[in-house]
DNA sequence: ACTCTGTCTCAAGACGGT
DNA sequence: TGTTCTTGAGACAGAGT
DNA sequence: ACAGTCC
């Protein structure tokens, strides 16, 4: 779920901090992108007749459709995509997954129950929110990626964290991603729609964190506060706080034990056990490769292998 | 009046030919 | 041994400040 | 711009 609401208050409050890019301002930059992400939004899309793409033998295809077409229109324009795969997610995510896990056992049954009845327009509905990402799509897409001379990081934790890592340690110019919760892992530029396809119809927006910064008038740690006030992955937050309070409460207070210190709370209810702290330390400090693990290389294609690959294994022509 | 919450919905990629 | 995460936006009603 | 197709 990325920052409740957080590019919603960067744009209300710190516009300055968004600029409206072309894709000309890319040529020749590195851009680190979640790859489990991407995955998971083929596997959503590229369907047909509510069922995704699949080779004769019955394999889903559909996310290396969509990572082939989309990296090759990258490469087109200039710019030098580096993949990250996630992880294991951090303990303090659980809650969060259980919670998805659960969505997604309910929209089986109402999967089920839409083939029963034979409603093809509600299957479909609900086929798309049983999507999960599984090792097989994530391996068959390194298997794409090596083939292709893309390069790609396996993070310890969390891709977002580590595409962020990769702009700290100057090895990128940016995150291209729509979750904004990469800036608050400290990546100073975050690109979003960053996508060059015919059909695209949202502008390239590039956020700064410095910029951000400047607008609303508070350093990084600061910001990291305000995030978890927002309601991030990693912990609860407060009920009646929103995108104002929030901001308000930090710009007087300045960090989160402060503010507990002085709100109402009979009007606020803290959540029991919170683990503001913890989620703090998750953001400050994640858990990441250092830079001399990753070695970033971009390489001409191996086309024979792609042929084979693509053609023979999975069914492409 | 303003702000936030909660809950609901929906839609989602990329290509080439027309 | 069991192995992997969605998200964002918009609309609307309702309650608290 | 759009509808059909990709596998």
């Amino acid at each position: 779920m990325g920052i409740h609401n957080l590019a919603k208050l960067i744009a209300d409050q710190a516009p300055a901090a968004i600029k409206e890019g072309e894709m000309a301002n890319y040529f020749g930059r590195k851009i680190a992108i979640d790859a489990s992400m991407s995955i998971y939004q083929f596997l959503i899309a590229v369907r047909q007749n509510g069922e995704n793409l699949t080779n004769d033998s019955g394999e889903t295809t559909s996310h290396l459709m969509g990572m082939f077409y989309r990296t090759i229109r990258m490469i087109e324009n200039g710019i030098k995509p580096v993949y990250v795969f996630d992880g294991k997610p951090p303990q303090l995510k659980s809650k969060e997954l259980e919670k998805r896990l659960e969505r997604r056992t309910e929209a089986e049954a109402e999967k089920t129950k839409a083939a029963d009845a034979g409603d093809g327009e509600a299957f479909d509905k609900f086929a798309r929110r049983t999507v999960k990402v599984t090792r097989e799509h994530n391996d068959d897409c390194k298997r794409l990626l090596t083939l292709m001379g893309v390069p790609y990081v396996d993070a310890p934790t969390e891709a977002e964290a580590q595409c962020a890592a990769l702009v700290k340690q100057g090895k990128v110019y940016g995150v291209g991603t729509e979750d904004m919760d990469a800036l608050t892992f400290g990546a100073d530029v975050l690109v979003r729609h960053l996508t060059f396809s015919e059909t695209r119809k949202m502008p390239i927006r590039e956020y700064s964190l410095t910029k951000a910064l400047q607008g609303l008038g508070i350093n990084f740690e600061e910001f990291t506060d305000l995030c978890i006030l927002l309601g991030c992955d990693y912990c609860d937050s407060i009920k009646g706080i929103g995108q104002k309070r929030a901001l308000d409460l930090i710009k007087q207070h300045r960090n989160i034990e402060t503010i507990l210190k002085n709100i109402d709370k009979k009007k606020y209810a803290v959540p029991d056990d919170w683990a503001y702290e913890q989620a703090r330390q998750l953001f400050k400090v994640p858990e990441i490769l250092p830079a001399d693990a990753t070695d970033l290389k971009w390489t001409e294609p191996d086309e024979d292998g792609l042929v084979s690959y693509m053609v023979k294994e999975k069914g492409f022509s």
